[in-house]
DNA sequence: ACAATGTTGAGCGACTTACTCGACAATAGC
DNA sequence: GCTATTGTCGAGTAAGTCGCTCAACATTGT
Protein backbone atom coordinates (compact mmCIF):
# COMPACT_ATOMS: atom_id res chain seq x y z
CA UNK A 1 0.00 0.00 0.00
CA UNK A 2 2.00 3.28 -1.11
CA UNK A 3 -0.56 6.30 -0.66
CA UNK A 4 0.23 7.93 2.69
CA UNK A 5 -2.30 10.05 5.26
CA UNK A 6 -0.42 12.72 3.69
CA UNK A 7 -1.88 12.29 0.35
CA UNK A 8 -5.36 11.28 1.51
CA UNK A 9 -5.47 14.49 4.59
CA UNK A 10 -4.08 16.54 1.67
CA UNK A 11 -7.13 15.88 -0.73
CA UNK A 12 -9.23 15.87 1.95
CA UNK A 13 -8.40 19.15 2.85
CA UNK A 14 -8.74 20.65 -0.69
CA UNK A 15 -12.02 18.71 -1.09
CA UNK A 16 -12.69 20.54 2.00
CA UNK A 17 -12.00 24.00 0.36
CA UNK A 18 -14.12 23.07 -2.48
CA UNK A 19 -17.24 22.47 -0.35
CA UNK A 20 -16.24 25.87 1.10
CA UNK A 21 -15.43 27.67 -2.33
CA UNK A 22 -16.64 31.05 -2.33
CA UNK A 23 -17.52 31.49 1.69
CA UNK A 24 -14.34 33.12 2.74
CA UNK A 25 -11.28 31.98 4.22
CA UNK A 26 -11.47 28.17 6.08
CA UNK A 27 -10.13 28.10 9.23
CA UNK A 28 -7.68 25.57 10.06
CA UNK A 29 -9.48 24.23 12.72
CA UNK A 30 -12.57 23.81 11.25
CA UNK A 31 -10.90 21.45 8.30
CA UNK A 32 -9.17 19.42 10.93
CA UNK A 33 -12.11 18.84 12.71
CA UNK A 34 -14.78 18.24 9.86
CA UNK A 35 -11.79 16.24 7.92
CA UNK A 36 -10.57 14.03 11.03
CA UNK A 37 -6.75 15.28 10.65
CA UNK A 38 -4.54 16.28 13.31
CA UNK A 39 -5.03 19.60 13.64
CA UNK A 40 -1.15 20.32 14.04
CA UNK A 41 -0.56 17.68 11.24
CA UNK A 42 -2.66 19.81 9.01
CA UNK A 43 0.06 22.68 9.44
CA UNK A 44 2.43 21.12 7.23
CA UNK A 45 0.23 19.55 4.56
CA UNK A 46 -0.90 23.33 3.83
CA UNK A 47 1.92 24.50 3.45
CA UNK A 48 3.40 21.83 0.68
CA UNK A 49 -0.57 22.83 -0.55
CA UNK A 50 0.45 26.58 -0.93
CA UNK A 51 3.98 25.88 -2.28
CA UNK A 52 2.19 23.70 -4.52
CA UNK A 53 0.14 26.34 -5.49
CA UNK A 54 -3.27 25.05 -5.05
CA UNK A 55 -4.11 27.04 -1.67
CA UNK A 56 -3.66 30.83 -0.69
CA UNK A 57 -3.84 31.46 3.00
CA UNK A 58 -4.99 34.64 4.96
CA UNK A 59 -3.41 35.68 8.24
CA UNK A 60 -5.06 37.73 11.33
CA UNK A 61 -8.09 37.22 12.56
CA UNK A 62 -10.94 35.97 10.19
CA UNK A 63 -8.16 34.52 8.20
CA UNK A 64 -7.56 31.05 6.70
CA UNK A 65 -7.32 29.17 3.14
CA UNK A 66 -8.94 29.50 -0.04
CA UNK A 67 -8.53 27.81 -3.14
CA UNK A 68 -6.46 29.79 -5.65
CA UNK A 69 -8.24 28.15 -8.41
CA UNK A 70 -11.64 26.72 -9.35
CA UNK A 71 -12.15 23.60 -8.10
CA UNK A 72 -12.84 21.86 -11.58
CA UNK A 73 -9.28 23.12 -12.55
CA UNK A 74 -7.17 21.38 -9.79
CA UNK A 75 -6.74 17.55 -10.93
CA UNK A 76 -6.01 14.81 -8.81
CA UNK A 77 -2.67 14.30 -10.00
CA UNK A 78 -0.76 17.62 -9.04
CA UNK A 79 -2.17 17.56 -5.87
CA UNK A 80 -0.92 13.92 -5.01
CA UNK A 81 2.22 14.68 -7.24
CA UNK A 82 2.85 18.10 -4.92
CA UNK A 83 2.27 15.97 -1.96
CA UNK A 84 3.72 12.95 -1.97
CA UNK A 85 6.41 13.44 -4.83
CA UNK A 86 6.13 11.16 -7.90
CA UNK A 87 3.36 8.29 -8.39
CA UNK A 88 6.26 6.33 -10.21
CA UNK A 89 6.82 2.69 -9.28
CA UNK A 90 10.47 2.87 -10.04
CA UNK A 91 13.00 5.67 -10.40
CA UNK A 92 13.72 4.51 -14.41
CA UNK A 93 10.74 5.19 -15.46
CA UNK A 94 10.50 9.17 -15.04
CA UNK A 95 11.28 11.34 -17.63
CA UNK A 96 15.08 12.45 -17.34
CA UNK A 97 15.84 9.92 -14.75
CA UNK A 98 18.75 7.65 -14.53
CA UNK A 99 17.97 3.78 -14.24
CA UNK A 100 19.86 3.14 -10.72
CA UNK A 101 19.09 -0.54 -10.89
CA UNK A 102 21.17 -0.75 -13.29
CA UNK A 103 19.27 -3.17 -16.01
CA UNK A 104 18.00 -5.49 -13.57
CA UNK A 105 14.94 -3.60 -13.28
CA UNK A 106 15.10 -3.38 -17.31
CA UNK A 107 13.11 -6.36 -18.26
CA UNK A 108 10.21 -5.16 -16.34
CA UNK A 109 10.31 -1.92 -17.29
CA UNK A 110 8.27 -1.52 -19.86
CA UNK A 111 5.19 -2.75 -18.40
CA UNK A 112 5.77 -0.49 -15.40
CA UNK A 113 5.93 2.57 -17.39
CA UNK A 114 2.75 1.19 -19.16
CA UNK A 115 1.50 1.08 -15.33
CA UNK A 116 3.17 4.72 -14.94
CA UNK A 117 1.66 6.35 -17.91
CA UNK A 118 -2.25 4.80 -17.20
CA UNK A 119 -1.92 6.18 -13.51
CA UNK A 120 -1.28 9.35 -14.46
CA UNK A 121 -3.79 9.32 -16.89
CA UNK A 122 -6.71 8.66 -14.86
CA UNK A 123 -5.53 10.84 -12.47
CA UNK A 124 -5.06 13.55 -14.79
CA UNK A 125 -8.90 13.09 -15.68
CA UNK A 126 -10.37 13.49 -11.86
CA UNK A 127 -10.58 17.06 -10.66
CA UNK A 128 -11.32 18.33 -6.75
CA UNK A 129 -14.64 19.35 -8.01
CA UNK A 130 -15.35 15.86 -8.96
CA UNK A 131 -14.48 14.52 -5.08
CA UNK A 132 -16.10 17.43 -4.05
CA UNK A 133 -19.09 16.22 -5.70
CA UNK A 134 -19.15 12.92 -4.69
CA UNK A 135 -18.03 13.37 -1.07
CA UNK A 136 -21.71 15.68 -1.11
CA UNK A 137 -23.41 12.79 -3.03
CA UNK A 138 -21.54 10.73 -0.08
CA UNK A 139 -22.79 12.69 3.19
CA UNK A 140 -26.09 12.93 1.76
CA UNK A 141 -26.81 8.96 1.31
CA UNK A 142 -25.44 8.70 4.95
CA UNK A 143 -27.30 11.33 6.23
CA UNK A 144 -30.68 9.42 4.67
CA UNK A 145 -29.14 6.13 6.20
CA UNK A 146 -28.94 7.80 9.69
CA UNK A 147 -32.57 9.31 9.13
CA UNK A 148 -34.28 5.45 8.46
CA UNK B 1 8.48 5.33 -5.67
CA UNK B 2 7.25 1.86 -4.81
CA UNK B 3 8.65 -1.23 -5.60
CA UNK B 4 11.75 -1.85 -3.43
CA UNK B 5 14.38 -3.71 -3.76
CA UNK B 6 12.94 -6.85 -2.46
CA UNK B 7 10.40 -7.29 -5.82
CA UNK B 8 13.47 -6.30 -8.07
CA UNK B 9 15.72 -8.92 -6.71
CA UNK B 10 13.48 -11.35 -6.51
CA UNK B 11 12.13 -10.99 -9.92
CA UNK B 12 16.10 -10.67 -11.09
CA UNK B 13 16.50 -14.27 -9.31
CA UNK B 14 13.45 -16.08 -11.24
CA UNK B 15 14.97 -14.30 -14.38
CA UNK B 16 18.25 -15.98 -13.61
CA UNK B 17 16.59 -19.13 -12.99
CA UNK B 18 14.71 -19.07 -15.80
CA UNK B 19 17.83 -18.43 -18.20
CA UNK B 20 19.61 -22.21 -16.46
CA UNK B 21 16.12 -23.67 -16.70
CA UNK B 22 16.97 -27.52 -17.63
CA UNK B 23 20.52 -27.48 -16.13
CA UNK B 24 19.75 -28.73 -12.73
CA UNK B 25 20.00 -27.07 -9.51
CA UNK B 26 21.33 -23.27 -9.26
CA UNK B 27 23.73 -22.33 -6.50
CA UNK B 28 22.56 -18.96 -4.74
CA UNK B 29 26.30 -17.89 -5.22
CA UNK B 30 25.76 -17.96 -9.00
CA UNK B 31 22.77 -16.26 -8.85
CA UNK B 32 24.04 -13.30 -6.60
CA UNK B 33 26.68 -13.08 -8.58
CA UNK B 34 25.36 -13.08 -11.97
CA UNK B 35 21.89 -10.40 -10.94
CA UNK B 36 24.02 -8.33 -8.76
CA UNK B 37 22.33 -9.37 -5.20
CA UNK B 38 24.23 -9.58 -1.67
CA UNK B 39 24.24 -12.68 -1.10
CA UNK B 40 23.07 -13.10 2.23
CA UNK B 41 19.84 -11.20 1.60
CA UNK B 42 19.25 -13.75 -1.25
CA UNK B 43 18.41 -16.31 1.12
CA UNK B 44 15.05 -14.29 2.12
CA UNK B 45 14.13 -13.55 -1.20
CA UNK B 46 14.64 -17.39 -1.97
CA UNK B 47 12.80 -18.23 1.37
CA UNK B 48 9.69 -16.22 0.19
CA UNK B 49 9.39 -17.05 -3.51
CA UNK B 50 9.93 -21.56 -1.94
CA UNK B 51 7.41 -20.08 0.21
CA UNK B 52 5.20 -18.76 -2.99
CA UNK B 53 5.45 -21.84 -4.68
CA UNK B 54 7.72 -20.61 -7.46
CA UNK B 55 10.90 -22.14 -6.44
CA UNK B 56 11.88 -25.31 -4.64
CA UNK B 57 15.42 -25.83 -3.09
CA UNK B 58 17.77 -29.06 -3.25
CA UNK B 59 20.28 -29.48 -0.41
CA UNK B 60 23.56 -30.86 0.22
CA UNK B 61 26.61 -30.93 -2.46
CA UNK B 62 25.02 -29.98 -5.68
CA UNK B 63 22.01 -28.73 -4.28
CA UNK B 64 20.83 -25.23 -5.39
CA UNK B 65 17.68 -23.84 -6.39
CA UNK B 66 14.72 -24.89 -9.24
CA UNK B 67 11.64 -23.92 -10.96
CA UNK B 68 8.55 -25.39 -10.21
CA UNK B 69 7.08 -24.40 -13.42
CA UNK B 70 7.92 -23.63 -16.95
CA UNK B 71 9.33 -19.95 -17.10
CA UNK B 72 5.79 -18.94 -19.49
CA UNK B 73 3.48 -20.08 -16.51
CA UNK B 74 4.84 -17.72 -14.09
CA UNK B 75 3.86 -14.45 -14.36
CA UNK B 76 4.91 -11.20 -12.84
CA UNK B 77 1.98 -10.37 -11.12
CA UNK B 78 1.90 -13.36 -8.16
CA UNK B 79 6.22 -13.37 -8.09
CA UNK B 80 5.32 -9.32 -7.17
CA UNK B 81 2.61 -9.78 -4.98
CA UNK B 82 4.09 -13.35 -2.92
CA UNK B 83 7.57 -10.80 -2.57
CA UNK B 84 6.25 -7.35 -1.80
CA UNK B 85 2.42 -8.41 -1.00
CA UNK B 86 -0.49 -6.43 -2.35
CA UNK B 87 0.34 -3.95 -4.95
CA UNK B 88 -2.74 -1.96 -3.92
CA UNK B 89 -2.14 1.71 -3.55
CA UNK B 90 -4.92 1.59 -1.03
CA UNK B 91 -6.26 -0.91 1.54
CA UNK B 92 -10.14 -0.01 0.83
CA UNK B 93 -9.71 -1.25 -3.13
CA UNK B 94 -9.12 -4.93 -2.28
CA UNK B 95 -11.87 -7.55 -1.72
CA UNK B 96 -12.49 -8.00 1.67
CA UNK B 97 -10.83 -5.35 2.80
CA UNK B 98 -12.53 -2.63 5.20
CA UNK B 99 -11.96 1.20 4.39
CA UNK B 100 -9.89 1.84 7.55
CA UNK B 101 -9.84 5.45 6.45
CA UNK B 102 -13.67 5.90 7.45
CA UNK B 103 -14.24 7.58 3.67
CA UNK B 104 -11.78 10.43 3.67
CA UNK B 105 -10.29 8.30 0.81
CA UNK B 106 -13.84 7.34 -0.77
CA UNK B 107 -13.61 10.06 -2.91
CA UNK B 108 -10.73 8.82 -4.86
CA UNK B 109 -11.72 5.75 -4.50
CA UNK B 110 -12.70 4.51 -7.37
CA UNK B 111 -10.15 5.83 -9.57
CA UNK B 112 -7.75 4.12 -7.48
CA UNK B 113 -10.10 0.83 -7.95
CA UNK B 114 -9.30 1.41 -11.46
CA UNK B 115 -5.74 2.28 -11.31
CA UNK B 116 -5.51 -1.12 -9.23
CA UNK B 117 -7.35 -3.08 -11.36
CA UNK B 118 -5.72 -2.27 -14.88
CA UNK B 119 -2.36 -2.38 -13.05
CA UNK B 120 -2.97 -6.30 -11.80
CA UNK B 121 -4.09 -6.65 -15.62
CA UNK B 122 -1.04 -5.62 -16.79
CA UNK B 123 1.45 -7.16 -14.56
CA UNK B 124 -0.46 -10.51 -15.01
CA UNK B 125 -0.46 -10.83 -18.85
CA UNK B 126 3.77 -11.10 -18.29
CA UNK B 127 5.32 -14.06 -17.86
CA UNK B 128 9.09 -15.01 -16.37
CA UNK B 129 9.68 -16.49 -19.71
CA UNK B 130 8.66 -13.01 -21.67
CA UNK B 131 11.04 -11.29 -18.72
CA UNK B 132 13.83 -13.94 -19.42
CA UNK B 133 13.37 -13.83 -23.55
CA UNK B 134 14.27 -9.73 -22.82
CA UNK B 135 16.86 -10.00 -20.53
CA UNK B 136 18.56 -12.37 -23.26
CA UNK B 137 18.41 -10.02 -25.73
CA UNK B 138 19.30 -7.18 -23.34
CA UNK B 139 22.79 -8.67 -22.67
CA UNK B 140 23.27 -9.39 -26.65
CA UNK B 141 22.69 -6.00 -27.57
CA UNK B 142 25.17 -4.87 -24.79
CA UNK B 143 27.74 -7.62 -25.48
CA UNK B 144 27.36 -6.08 -29.53
CA UNK B 145 28.00 -2.45 -28.26
CA UNK B 146 31.53 -3.57 -26.02
CA UNK B 147 32.38 -5.34 -29.06
CA UNK B 148 32.23 -2.30 -31.63
C1' DA C 1 32.27 -38.61 8.78
C1' DC C 2 32.60 -34.52 6.34
C1' DA C 3 32.05 -30.82 3.44
C1' DA C 4 28.93 -28.36 0.64
C1' DT C 5 24.88 -26.53 0.50
C1' DG C 6 20.26 -24.71 2.02
C1' DT C 7 17.08 -22.78 6.32
C1' DT C 8 15.83 -19.93 9.86
C1' DG C 9 15.41 -16.27 12.87
C1' DA C 10 17.47 -12.61 15.56
C1' DG C 11 19.33 -8.22 15.12
C1' DC C 12 20.92 -3.63 13.44
C1' DG C 13 21.71 0.98 11.35
C1' DA C 14 19.65 4.22 8.40
C1' DC C 15 15.68 6.10 6.87
C1' DT C 16 10.68 7.35 6.67
C1' DT C 17 6.15 8.36 8.50
C1' DA C 18 2.98 10.63 11.20
C1' DC C 19 2.76 13.64 14.26
C1' DT C 20 3.73 17.40 18.27
C1' DC C 21 5.49 21.59 20.08
C1' DG C 22 7.03 26.09 20.60
C1' DA C 23 8.59 30.40 18.95
C1' DC C 24 7.52 33.76 15.54
C1' DA C 25 4.81 36.77 11.96
C1' DA C 26 0.88 39.18 10.29
C1' DT C 27 -3.36 41.55 10.63
C1' DA C 28 -8.47 42.92 11.70
C1' DG C 29 -10.82 45.40 14.93
C1' DC C 30 -11.11 48.07 18.94
C1' DG D 1 -0.96 50.91 18.78
C1' DC D 2 -2.67 46.85 21.51
C1' DT D 3 -4.34 42.59 21.50
C1' DA D 4 -6.56 38.55 20.19
C1' DT D 5 -6.67 35.67 16.44
C1' DT D 6 -4.96 33.45 13.02
C1' DG D 7 -1.19 31.48 9.90
C1' DT D 8 4.26 30.03 9.31
C1' DC D 9 8.20 27.63 10.14
C1' DG D 10 11.47 24.42 11.79
C1' DA D 11 13.13 21.30 15.34
C1' DG D 12 12.11 17.09 17.54
C1' DT D 13 10.35 12.34 18.34
C1' DA D 14 8.22 7.66 18.72
C1' DA D 15 7.28 3.88 15.97
C1' DG D 16 7.83 1.41 12.06
C1' DT D 17 10.11 -0.22 7.59
C1' DC D 18 14.02 -1.38 4.50
C1' DG D 19 18.11 -3.44 3.21
C1' DC D 20 21.15 -6.19 4.91
C1' DT D 21 24.32 -9.23 8.09
C1' DC D 22 25.33 -13.02 10.98
C1' DA D 23 25.37 -17.13 13.48
C1' DA D 24 23.43 -21.47 14.53
C1' DC D 25 21.25 -25.36 12.57
C1' DA D 26 19.45 -29.03 9.01
C1' DT D 27 20.19 -31.96 5.07
C1' DT D 28 22.51 -34.81 1.93
C1' DG D 29 26.12 -36.50 -1.81
C1' DT D 30 30.59 -38.64 -1.60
Amino acid sequence: MWLSRKGDYGVRALIDLALHDGEGPVQRAGIADRQDIPESYLDHLLALLRRGGFVRSVRGPGGGHLLTRRPEEICLLHVIESLEGSVAPIACVEDGEECTYDCGLCAQRHVWQEIYQDMRRRLGAVSIADLAERARAQQHARAANYSI
